[in-house]
DNA sequence: CGCCTTGAGTAAAACGTTTTAAAGGTCGAG
DNA sequence: CTCGACCTTTAAAACGTTTTACTCAAGGCG
């Protein structure tokens, strides 16, 4: 492949050189209409020789197709930094990015920033797929502004967008309904401040619970960006203020991390005095001592569930408004129930 | 912003708009040359008013900027997937998405597939980060067909291409150190049988230490894909033979699950009997009971550090050949000295 | 034989942006 | 008053691909 001194060989170089015209060429690279045989090998030759690779932004900008898809989130970095480093939506991600490159799509990953808009500035794709997305989320607004297909991992706040269904309810009544199973009488839910639909929903079921078994309910809530050290402080002054407490639902890992912390320092016994329970199940959770009770979400079958919907949105097949995600499951560790070591 | 019926709107329908031409539009856009104040306020008021959104595909095709970096690795899913699931190559990715996007940059992950070619086909990048690449890896020569800028962590096997330096030779005698310190006196070494500079670098200095502590080496090669299903199977057979082991050193994270594993069912102690270390401190070390002693590698600077040099060899500024990288750190946890709990 | 269809190929248009070359205008210095 | 320098603006070219509209030849069918 000997390559024309300055610039990278294109369709017209090939064309030249295999003696045809810039039409055949790309017919015969991308299949779309009958070409000759013997015509096509003259220009797999013509290519070979070259080293010619297509220009995709060229490609891209005709046929109007990025190939890429992105995933976002805006929890605040708060919540999701420190040792899980974006612990959910990486899990999210992965499995994501192997399953946009059977359809043909790289997948582009958009931390969450301070500033999603010039985040979102040149970053270009055929369409999105958002993690639990809060009410008047910028990064929502940004995509319709730019009229991208999206799909809501979660629940959606306000919009109509497809979205995965990650069963919220179902998730917090499996894990109230353990801690209560293991004797908890008075547990308390400690739970973001911000208005996203997973939050409303676990505190709907919580007070559903609480009520059915005569408990008197315990809300707290922490704006996420204070992440371990909100939590940490809310509960210790939780433990001096209701001494009873024996049980603690956490659903953001990063609080959970805190509820452990100040647990200790309280000189409280996990499980034997208060137990605790998280929900999403990542580093978090498993690096706790004792490690923590938590939900196995199937996040890679979720994500991948999440790539399909966005690439038949994206080639305008019909597509289910919501899609039953898989359920829950329960991981039950040390933080709720005595039994290992 | 009322879009005009069908398509959105162009520069062209935005210097209509505010009576102008397109090549001011994009000077006011771009800030590239001066602009009239109130000119460039016409401009700015249409744009607001149709919505526009510069078309990323064109602008790509006519500058020759992607503004999007790739990160990948070649590693065999079977030792990265399960439950650590591509912990590694994700730590970076992260890391490394939030420091391209301040390069205003996406990054674009590209997972371990069967086929580099057909993944990288549609993929449009400015240049790539690659991880700890093997002998006549894959992806690194498309790459190199591509003449894409690559920055490698780890290190390269036989190209001549900017890298970042993980400390390889230190990682291991810290590791091995740490184990003879403890008191083992019999060690041996189970590690992948790809060419990847890693593995030889660390072999030499397991090499290195037993021969200075009179200890007889004790390698074994388990090929990636086997992962931890491979580490079982020689560990089993390891303990038969040589039923005074008292330390394995296993650097890929995988397979010290399958020596875990193999060691409970051989019902040797850890790490009464047998002390175990590992290198990457990922979710299977943590989760791991009792939890392997591992190193931190800071993954998080490292990635940052590659991206930077990234950039630099993209814009042709000067760069570094090669760049330290922090030094790694040791994570003392109960798989090789009995203190905690 | 004439007509229609089919298949293979081509020249040119189109995609939407940035950049180039040139032009018009203003201002200050000589 | 003239010239050059400078600033703003413009029309058109350029980027590399795919697609469109068309031509030409060959072949089937009445």
């Amino acid at each position: 492949m000997d390559r024309p001194a300055g610039r990278r060989p294109t369709v017209k170089d090939v064309a030249k050189l295999a003696g045809v015209s810039q039409g055949t060429v790309s017919n015969a690279l991308s299949g779309m209409r009958g070409v000759d045989p013997v015509t096509r090998q003259r220009i797999d030759q013509a290519v070979a020789q070259l080293g010619y690779v297509p220009n995709l932004a060229a490609r891209r900008m005709r046929t109007g197709m990025t190939h890429a898809i992105a995933v976002m989130t805006s929890m605040p970095a708060a919540v999701s930094a420190g040792s899980s480093r974006l612990g959910f939506l990486m899990e999210i991600a992965a499995s994501a990015a192997i399953h946009a490159l059977e359809h043909n799509s790289a997948l582009v990953l958009v931390p969450p920033v301070a500033d999603p808009a010039t985040a979102l500035r040149n970053v270009a794709m055929d369409g999105a797929i958002i993690i639990e997305p809060q009410r008047d989320d910028a990064f929502l607004s940004l995509l319709r502004q730019r009229g991208l297909p999206t799909v809501v991992i979660g629940q959606p706040a306000q919009d109509d967008l497809p979205w995965i269904d990650m069963h919220y309810s179902e998730t917090a009544e499996m894990l109230l309904s353990h801690l209560l199973q293991q004797g908890s009488q008075r547990i308390a839910l400690i739970i973001g401040a911000s208005q996203r639909v997973s939050q409303g929903i676990t505190e709907q079921v919580y007070h559903a619970q609480m009520q059915r078994f005569g408990i008197a309910p315990r809300v707290i809530r922490v704006p996420e960006v204070e992440g371990e050290e909100g939590a940490y402080r809310v509960t210790r002054a939780l433990l001096q203020q209701d001494p009873g407490l024996d049980g603690i639902f956490a659903p953001v890992d990063a609080f959970a991390s805190g509820v452990m912390r100040a647990l200790r320092e309280e000189g409280r016994a996990v499980p034997g005095e208060v137990r605790v329970v998280t929900r999403y199940d990542g580093l978090r959770a498993r690096e706790e001592r004792p490690a923590l009770t938590a939900a196995n979400l199937h996040l890679d079958q979720v994500a991948a569930m999440a790539t399909r919907v966005l690439m038949d949105l994206i080639a305008g097949r019909e597509i289910a408004h919501c899609t039953k995600g898989p359920s829950p499951s329960l991981v039950i560790r040390d933080s709720s129930a005595a039994q290992g070591g």
